[in-house]
DNA sequence: CGCCGGGCGGTTATCGCTAACAACCCCAGA
DNA sequence: TCTGGGGTTGTTAGCGATAACCGCCCGGCG
């Protein structure tokens, strides 16, 4: 017990005691067992994490500022990754639970029926973030897609441009790319546009994806006067390609992606994006999970923030 | 007892009971305490996977190849960030190890004392991974990167240039990078040349920089004819500023870089860079951890995978 | 001098599960 | 009929920590 007291700074010690058991402690290399900790404690400081890709570039920004908003809180993320698979979501989700997390933070609104219920039955904080779209479990944190994709509409409508064309991931699961590009189609829609054309692909190296996606695009419709991408990565092999073929951006083609990762800053031009909040998001929603929302709220809070359009250099000034 | 044969496939239960079971555990929601279940069985099926940083993009890649090869054991990776502080990394791996481990997957091969001593009394297998520059602790699976730095010198000079100036990372921690750097300048020394100049930056878009500290080092010494970039990222950027500073290359100026990125498929010309076997050093490290080597050893198992040279196209032809 | 209470350290029961073994049923073979 | 063994299910004793409580010692106070 006075060992256990030591090494959890918990309850009075004397200084002569505790001087002897660190050195012990120290001596024998011993290290905790948490697993009987937490046991005996009901108590587990680690919360789950779980995201469906660690390549999106995203998702680790997202993990940043999660790590740091729960740096001096005791907790601690480990994360999880689906692959854009609710079955492989499920998975990971129930072997995450298992462990008796603090707390769950999970990407989107759209789980299994198996995977709602246990979240719903957890018993611990759940924190849903990215997409403010649809229904909730408990707390969510995150930007509206459709809207993004609304907004992004209207602005490239109000540059001029009319011949739109859309290039994106084949990817049925990837629910927030659909939004962006359903919101899109309705700001089209609004205007009396519709989408000129559009082109999809899957795996490979995103910057020369969008280069391959972008030639074929134009082949195919060469009066497209603007490509919307559903990632900055492929915007920007996008943007490089219709630089190195002499097409006059943004003033013969405009272009914009969505995202707004870092890695734009150096790129010949800057491409136009939008935002996606992904650091304050993993730091809001660890803020949830750690009790330490400014609202004060317990459970079910509504976190949706704005994303900002950053027109860049590829889109004409209206 | 039953319970728990049925829900760990382990023993004999007749099929009548199992269904039962799984009936009432579906109904129930039930999610077992796994917690419970290491204290009980010492047995815990998570492995504890030790990186600097998981924006690199370097770490996810070998995640990736770590995830693949463990999917099929029972194990799980759980990742632990330690932001190239060897300090971070202590606290990480002793967080991580009081959750009792079955194996540890840990990047570089240097590490504070307190840091190895756990390590090594830890009781479980240790891999080290990305570098086999030094002594070992248990098993090890990286490349050399004094060699890489190296081979890639010679290359250089092979294909005859003689200028050479060196942009890297500010990072007195990164042990990989200064074993690369100083790998090359010994395979200039040996043809007799030396370093003509160099430049540091720390922090911001990699890409950007790379732009940022090619301009500025050829401001200084503009008669370089090669820069040597300590990653594929900066190299981009060095790359993109300079075609579009309409210098010619590789033959005013050669460029390499050092990763080997799938990002580096979509650019203007292929970067030259050195393939740092990521995937691989992943799955091969998680097979050891599994007990899968092919070599059927049992710890201290020293794996060096040859790292290739990827001309590209920013090297001219010897 | 006796009692009280704070400071300190120990005892006991428990957390939810599994290893090991015991118990039971049933049927085949002696 | 009795025995043995396979198939199935139950019992007991931990796993290594912590919560809760207990007890000792000592100093202060009435």
């Amino acid at each position: 017990m006075t060992v256990s007291r030591v090494l959890r700074n918990r309850g009075d010690v004397s200084d002569a005691t505790r001087e002897k058991v660190l050195e012990a402690a120290k001596a024998l290399g011993y290290v905790p067992n948490k697993i009987a900790g937490a046991l005996a404690s009901q108590r587990v400081n680690l919360v789950a994490v779980i995201i469906p890709s660690l390549s999106n570039l995203v998702f680790p920004e997202v993990l940043t500022g999660i790590s740091k908003e729960l740096e001096d809180t005791g907790l601690q993320p480990v994360v999880g990754v689906t692959n854009y698979s609710l079955e492989k979501e499920e998975t990971v989700l129930y072997e995450m639970l298992s462990w008796r997390p603090s707390g769950v933070i999970i990407a989107g609104l759209e789980h299994t029926d198996a995977a709602r219920a246990m979240l719903e039955n957890a018993g611990i904080p759940i924190v849903e973030i990215m997409d403010v779209d649809g229904k909730g479990i408990d707390s969510v944190v995150g930007i509206s897609h459709r809207r993004a994709g609304l907004k992004m509409a209207e602005a490239i409508i109000a540059a001029g441009y009319r011949r739109i064309g859309f290039l994106g991931t084949k990817m049925p699961e990837d629910h927030r790319a659909r939004k962006r590009l359903e919101g899109f189609k309705e700001g089209l829609e609004a205007a009396g546009l519709s989408l000129a054309d559009q082109e999809f692909y899957a795996g490979g190296s995103a910057l020369l994806k969008g280069r391959e996606m972008t030639e074929a695009i134009l082949r195919r419709s060469p009066d497209l006067d603007f490509l919307y991408y559903s990632n900055d990565m492929i915007g920007a092999g996008g943007l490089l390609w219709c630089l190195e073929n002499g097409i006059d951006v943004p003033n013969q083609i405009g272009l914009a992606g969505f995202n707004g990762v870092d890695l734009l800053e150096g790129l010949p031009r800057r491409l136009a994006t939008m935002d996606a909040c992904r650091r304050e998001i993993g730091q809001r929603a660890a803020a949830i999970i750690a009790g330490r929302s400014p609202s004060g709220l317990i459970g079910g809070e509504i976190i949706e923030l704005q994303p900002l359009l950053q027109p860049g250099d590829t889109i004409r000034k209206p």
